[in-house]
DNA sequence: ACTCATAGTGGGCGCATGCCCACTTTACCG
DNA sequence: CGGTAAAGTGGGCATGCGCCCACTATGAGT
């Protein structure tokens, strides 16, 4: 029989083929069956490793958002460099790739998946509220190097940013908005507390 | 048999329902057996008035962007009058009541709806769109008398405050955001533009 | 080589959906 | 007041879903 990581291997596959169906065809197609078909394998394996179909995109979502935040929390390293325009612009750009919109639409229109979410991570769609708080936390060092007004309310503008942005890239279903959308975005947010670095 | 008019109310009485029912246990409960049963009536009545479910969803959401769309256009009644900040955080709050954001939730995940509206209105979820459309023609006309900077990107700055507004009210299913969330993304949203009135 | 726990297979059940349609009821019109 | 077209009713269909389960295939341990 396979070891721990044959098992891993079967779990990955069918997290890859989910992942698949849900960026080819959109999340309502997004069924037991449609996975395992995808993947190649009977319809019986997923309720072999996993408990209910549910809980397997529970897994799957908890899997891609722990990516996600990787890339989130690279905005950290450009604190201090560049201006702030170019940091936001590249990095939301990179987070919301066809995935991360897929992912949080199909978290947005499953309410088993939501309540199970819910269980793990009790505020808000997980992959949206994870990159706020990467955003308010840059916004918060560069405000402590003076590159933001020093009453600049971060908290407010990270979700901003974040919910501005999303909704550039939600509707539009795979193709990614006009080019400059994004920077006009940003640029339009941070206008207000953007200042010259000091001394 | 009926005239015209009352052929209209079983139609309003179907809409209502459908609404109780998207409220009350979201839109993944919004079956026309559920709508049926919820206006006390048979569920052929659907199919005599209707063409087919997507249909009938496609025109109860069309009806109440109707009013929704009469509600944002009274935000040019502001013009000139109060605060910027005053005016537009009325208008977002009243807008983004359960059923806005019910029907924005209903629009985005349901595939065969979302494509009937694309033929009626070719651009975006109907509702945001036009609520953008309205505060961007907000801004212009205060933009006009001076109260905020000349250069200001007001067709940025409508959908930013959409985009933000709205992440603010959609995933609390129903429960507005804490008291106070809306005026502080207003106001750190306008902060870049808003200047003291001129002479 | 034999055993047997484990992974994989796919038929099929129970349920819910949207839709069809034969039937009944209603109420206006000549 | 009788005829009739329209509105209303609900049984039932095909479909697709998640899930169950009897069965087969696999391969490591002795």
């Amino acid at each position: 029989m396979p070891t721990g990581v044959a098992i891993r291997d079967v779990r990955d596959q069918l997290f890859d083929a989910a992942e698949r169906v849900l960026l080819r065809d959109g999340p309502s197609a997004l069924t037991s069956r449609a996975v395992t078909a995808e993947a190649g394998c009977a319809k019986g394996v997923l309720h072999r490793h996993f408990a209910d179909f549910d809980g397997f995109l529970a897994e799957l979502v908890l899997d891609r958002i722990a990516r996600f935040d990787g890339r989130a929390a690279a905005l950290h390293d450009s604190v201090g460099t560049g201006t702030l325009a170019d940091n936001l612009t590249r990095t939301l750009t990179d987070l919301f790739g066809p995935t991360a919109v897929a992912i949080v639409s199909l978290v947005t229109s499953r309410d088993g998946l939501r309540a199970r979410l819910r269980r793990a991570r009790p505020t808000g769609v997980p992959i949206l509220t994870d990159a706020a708080n990467a955003i308010a936390s840059y916004l918060t060092a560069e405000r402590a190097l003076g590159r933001i007004a020093a009453d600049a309310d971060v908290d407010t503008l990270a979700p901003t940013l974040i919910g501005a942005v999303h909704m550039l890239f939600a509707d539009r279903q795979g193709n990614p908005p006009e080019a400059g959308a994004v920077r006009r975005t940003v640029t339009a947010v941070i206008a207000g507390v953007e200042q010259e670095t000091p001394r």
